[in-house]
RNA sequence: GGGCUUGUAGCUCAGUUGGUUAGAGCACUGUGCUGAUAACGCAGGGGUCACAGGUUCGAAUCCUGUCAAGCCCA
């Protein structure tokens, strides 16, 4: 009937050949095309670069990638699932650059950027058998054989023509860009080179005077550690809710009054004797206009006036900060915000502009203390001093890096912002946080997106300009760039350089039309692939429509301001639209000490050393149990195992032990019809919740709830369910309640397969594979193309359910009492009786007597009764409720109930009336009612107890010579199955048994004959000596000594 | 420096609008049960709920600050 299944479970050859499986039907490619038609359900892959091998935080990301669109298939959505590779960027150029041993721009120039250029190319996709291997492994379900590329000219063609897009709607513009730059070498630095170098130096500290136009005779005191910057000084920067002052004091002997900030009084006048004139917030100050300490550039705009800048801080300085936007990015940011000139003082090559005519030529470093003396000479220098911080220096050559304006090419995104928040509003986040925290504010905060790159590997920037009048053109398509240059250049390559050699006359002037050099930011790249892995809108028009916009995305959180961003600014400024509207955003796996994983610290953990041991399953199973998706999680592969042992395991023998016995006994139809056996009601009830429950979780995308209610629900399956349902499949007669018992089982573990499916791709299969296909050959071939489980309502009581947990747990409390009274199970004891809370409790407990007292082994189940059994009480007020009720009041009602006298407060609440306490310094009264008080009933004496919260279990531990026999008797089948076992028979062998007995246990045995032989399958039994061919075993136990011999006779 | 997140047993994590005795699993120890189980049951040790203040009759939970870790931004 079914295959049969071994208990024991090899992890990896069963992936394994579930993998053939897939592969040899072609599950994967049928799960799409056999929901042709259906709802359509979007998922977009955030593409990976393949220029590096894959790690365990891929499998994460894959494995979160993996679950909904699975679970969306089995519930009939059709879902294509396309890959997509992310190509270009600077960690591609920088391998290529280690590999020919260059380290400045200029070598990839003489090198040649079209060989620059193919190596790029060649080296992205280095290690794409790996991640195909990878993710064939982990069972993520992506088609990377129609994978969109970014380096394709029909992608990047899509990605100019969003940019034509955004020319035309006047998003995409030309500014400057302050950027860490190194004169010597003549190019910005990315941010990670920066942090290559950087050094503590010492620096001048300078306070220089900028007197005020309104009142000559007071100065704003104002602090810098770049005197070289100060001939760009276009405002002064103060903090709106900082405190400030005007002090007086004396300078050289005459009165003179300086503008600071309050708390820096002390730090810089320290003995000197200064008189506090004002004080004012820093927001007063705002648009207070100065004289300029230098005047080499005309300013364009308004300029020398203050400004509000929330980075101004008091802890060093004077809380005035000077503000030259070409050579800070906090200063540049403020001149955009004020509408200031930039004065660009400084040439690339470090030294001042002929204009600055003292310095002109000088290297700017080199001119501080010149400029200094300069001041000091007008007298506006107020101070100097050395200050020691860390600055970076060029990594390459250790020339000190400048904060330096570039041209650049921004994306308008802030005209957009409000429309950018409100957006976000519709997407649903998980975790919900990112929606108004991180990603919230920095779109409240948005600045405008800094596009160009001054590299080679990526897209470029479709913007022509004239050489001569600077008119610009931006180009939408090759059509378009091909009807400029007059040639068909359809099969150009967009990169670089060969589209650098695209020219035409200008429309203008007739000059020559030249691409600006720069390249677009990677970002753009994928956060343009919702159009561009469609060539859209140049083809593929219907199929946009379809796939757009994302029904669900995912990636770990460092992605909110980078693809996240980037598809949310894309859509919103292109087609005012969302690109996606669920979002799971990860967080990232950390070593088991909490650590990021990183090759430095060498504590990375290999996505294979996990897989071979322990199997996809179990890492992807530990992944969604283990912690919130959005949370960071430790990881070890030690507790990937623990899964294997708690779970699979615990699923595999349930599913082993019901092959097996159904195997033997060929059970008729394995449907539920109307189940009356409590236990499968119970579980069936359970199967139902479970169902409800899961499905409402993959809905709202919470992986943790889709799944630890199942590892919850096959723990009870096996542990209660089964164990006690055992001899219901063992009987050897086939009645209505063995069927009912393997339809049930049958439910629950075909129903558990599916439900199992999305996150456990691959057990789900194996399972589904015996259980289902094996019987019913029209069922669909494979798991994953089976249909969701319905919840059948029906089916859920939840009264039951939380009968059956009352019974767990006073089973519980049952063996902690035996535990006590030293009374191991298999001795039978007399009563069990038990205290519970409240009436409904008293009569679920009465309705499952049956199984307390076989799990107990007792002979009787009762309730312990203040009539017949000694009972004495204990209350306890439920704070809860009277401290909600009462607030204050509520110690002195609590301390006036715990005084009384708890049997009358309990004969009280049990003829159903209301306590009156008399509490509190003007003694008011109270009307206590049942609810508010926990009374617990309380074994007196000849009883082992044990109690948890309201609950009591208590036992007759008094032994009759009857009860010591039965025990003795269990006690000898305990020894006859060990035998069994140990002589390797069959569970259904009949045997012969022989036996010699001490003459206690002789009688006990006589006394229990037919529940022995019954027990053990035993054909007959006789008191003589084993013979020769006999499994024999010799052992003593309550004092008694035994000798038993098995034959076996037969099946 | 700023924003967001996290901090609970040796480890991984729960902990309801605040309710007085903070839980589970793993690991350890003891004990019991078992003809599906690699298990399971019961019990025990193990906690300054990161730290310090505050609000409240009452704080792991709310507020403020500090420390540590992660990510992003500067």
């Amino acid at each position: 009937m079914f295959k049969s299944v071994s208990p024991k479970l090899d992890v990896s050859s069963m992936e394994e050949n579930v993998l053939k499986l897939w592969k040899k039907q072609d599950i994967f490619k049928k799960t799409i095309e056999q929901r042709e038609g259906k709802p359509e359900y979007v998922f977009y892959e955030g593409p990976p670069t393949a220029n590096g091998r894959p790690g365990v935080h891929h499998v994460l990301a894959r494995a979160f990638k993996d679950m909904f669109p699975r679970y969306k298939i089995m519930r009939g959505y059709h879902v294509s699932r396309r890959g997509g590779w992310d190509t270009h960027g600077l960690p591609v150029e920088i391998e290529v650059e280690k590999k020919l041993g260059f380290n400045n721009k200029q070598q990839i120039e003489e090198y040649g950027i079209d060989k620059f250029n193919a190596l790029c190319k060649s080296s992205v996709f280095t290690y794409i058998q790996d991640w195909e291997k990878l993710t064939d492994r982990i069972a993520f379900w992506v088609d990377l054989e129609t994978a969109y590329v970014t380096y394709e000219n029909e992608y990047m063609e899509s990605v100019w023509w969003i940019l034509k897009n955004f020319w035309d709607k006047d998003l995409l513009f030309k500014g400057y860009k302050v950027v860490p730059y190194c004169p010597r070498c003549g190019t910005p630095l990315s941010d990670h080179e920066v942090a290559l170098g950087y050094e503590e130096v010492s620096d001048p500290s300078v306070f220089v005077r900028m007197p005020l136009v309104d009142k000559p005779d007071t100065s704003l005191l104002v602090w810098t550690t770049t005197p070289w910057t100060l001939p760009g000084n276009v405002a002064v920067a103060a903090a709106a809710n900082v405190d400030y002052v005007t002090i007086e004091r004396d300078n050289d002997g005459t009165k003179e009054k300086l503008i600071l900030a309050k708390s820096l009084v002390e730090k810089l006048f320290k003995d000197e004797e200064v008189k506090i004139l004002d004080t004012f917030k820093g927001k007063k100050l705002k648009g207070v206009k100065y004289h300029p300490l230098f005047t080499f550039l005309p300013p364009d705009k308004p300029a020398h006036f203050v400004a509000l800048g929330d980075f101004v801080t008091t802890e060093d300085g004077s809380g005035l900060v000077h503000i030259a936007p070409a050579f800070g990015q906090e200063d540049m940011q403020l001149a955009k915000d004020n509408d200031l000139p930039v004065l660009m003082t400084v040439l690339p090559d470090g030294t001042f502009i002929p204009e600055v005519t003292p310095w002109r030529g000088v290297f700017v470093k080199d001119a501080d203390p010149l400029i200094i003396k300069d001041l000091d000479a007008r007298g506006l220098l107020f101070r100097t001093e050395k200050y020691t911080h860390t600055y970076p220096f060029c990594w390459r050559c250790h020339t000190p890096l400048l904060y330096y304006a570039r041209d650049s090419w921004f994306i308008r995104t802030s005209s957009k912002r409000d429309r950018l928040v409100e957006l976000n509003k519709t997407i649903n986040w998980v975790p919900e946080h990112i929606k108004n925290g991180r990603f919230g504010n920095w779109l409240e905060n948005n600045i405008d997106w800094s596009l160009s790159r001054e590299r080679y590997w990526g897209t470029p920037l479709p913007v022509w300009e004239c050489g001569e009048c600077k008119h610009r053109e931006c180009i939408g398509s090759v059509a378009e760039l091909s009807e400029k240059a007059g040639a068909d250049l359809s099969e150009l390559d967009l990169h670089r350089p060969y589209v650098d050699e695209v020219h035409w006359k200008c429309s203008d002037c007739g000059g020559r039309m030249n691409r600006v050099p720069d390249l677009i930011d990677v970002w753009f790249d994928s956060g343009s692939m919702p159009y561009a892995q469609w060539h859209y809108p140049f083809e593929n028009q219907e199929k946009f429509k379809e796939q757009f916009p994302a029904d669900y995305i995912c990636e770990a959180v460092d992605q909110t301001r980078g693809w996240f961003y980037s598809l949310h600014a894309i859509s919103t400024l292109l087609n005012d639209d969302v690109s996606f509207k669920n979002v799971i955003c990860l967080g990232h796996i950390q070593d088991a000490d909490g650590f990021k994983m990183s090759k430095s610290k060498g504590n990375i953990v290999q996505p294979w050393d996990v897989l071979d041991v322990h199997g996809a399953d179990a890492l992807r199973w530990y992944l969604y149990t283990a912690s919130p998706a959005g949370q960071e999680r430790r990881f070890s592969a030690d507790l990937v195992g623990e899964v294997i042992r708690s779970f699979t395991l615990t699923l595999w023998n349930v599913y082993s032990f019901f092959v097996t016995y159904a195997n033997l006994d060929k059970p008729q139809g394995l449907t539920i019809t109307a189940p009356t056996n409590d236990l499968d009601r119970w579980l069936l009830s359970e199967l139902n919740v479970l169902v409800r429950d899961v499905t409402k979780a993959y809905e709202t995308y919470d992986a943790m709830n889709a799944t630890r209610p199942i590892q919850k629900f096959v723990e009870q399956l096996s542990t209660w369910y089964l164990r006690r349902s055992r001899r219901r499949f063992w009987k050897s007669e086939s009645d209505s309640d063995k069927q009912a018992a393997y339809s049930t089982l049958y439910t629950a573990l075909t129903t558990v397969a599916k439900l199992l499916a999305p996150a456990m791709p691959f057990l789900a299969e194996e399972l589904y594979q015996n259980l289902v296909r094996t019987v019913d050959e029209t069922a669909p071939e494979s798991v994953h193309l089976a249909a969701w489980p319905e919840v059948m309502y029906e089916f859920i009581d939840e009264s039951l359910n939380r009968d059956m947990n009352l019974v767990m747990k006073l089973v519980s409390l049952g063996h902690s009492a035996r535990q006590k009274a030293n009374r191991k199970v298999r001795q039978p004891l007399a009563a069990a009786a038990f205290s519970v809370g409240t009436a409904n409790e008293r009569k679920a407990l009465m309705n499952n007597v049956d199984i307390v007292s076989d799990e107990l082994n007792v002979k009787e189940v009762r309730l312990l009764d203040s009539a017949t059994e000694a009972v004495s009480h204990t209350i306890k007020p439920f704070s809860k409720q009277l401290g909600q009720k009462y607030g204050n009041k509520f110690p002195a009602i609590q301390k006036a109930i715990l005084s009384m006298n708890a049997e009358e407060v309990a004969s009280t609440f049990m003829a159903g009336k209301a306590l009156e306490v008399t509490a509190g310094p003007f003694g008011e009264t109270f009307q206590i009612i049942s609810e508010e008080v926990e009374v617990k009933a309380q074994a007196k004496e000849g009883f082992a107890v044990a109690e948890d919260g309201a609950y009591v279990a208590a036992l007759v531990t008094e032994l009759t010579p009857e009860l010591v026999l039965e025990g003795q008797a269990r006690e000898f089948v305990r020894r006859v199955q060990d035998l069994r076992k140990a002589a390797e028979l069959d569970v259904s062998d009949r045997i012969e048994m022989f036996v010699e007995a001490t003459p206690g246990l002789r009688s006990a045995i006589e006394a229990h004959q037919d529940y022995i032989t019954a027990e053990t399958l035993t054909s007959k039994l006789s008191f003589a000596t084993p013979p020769e061919n006999a499994s024999v075993v010799e052992d003593e136990f309550d004092g008694e000594k035994v000798k038993v011999g098995v034959v076996k006779v037969g099946k």
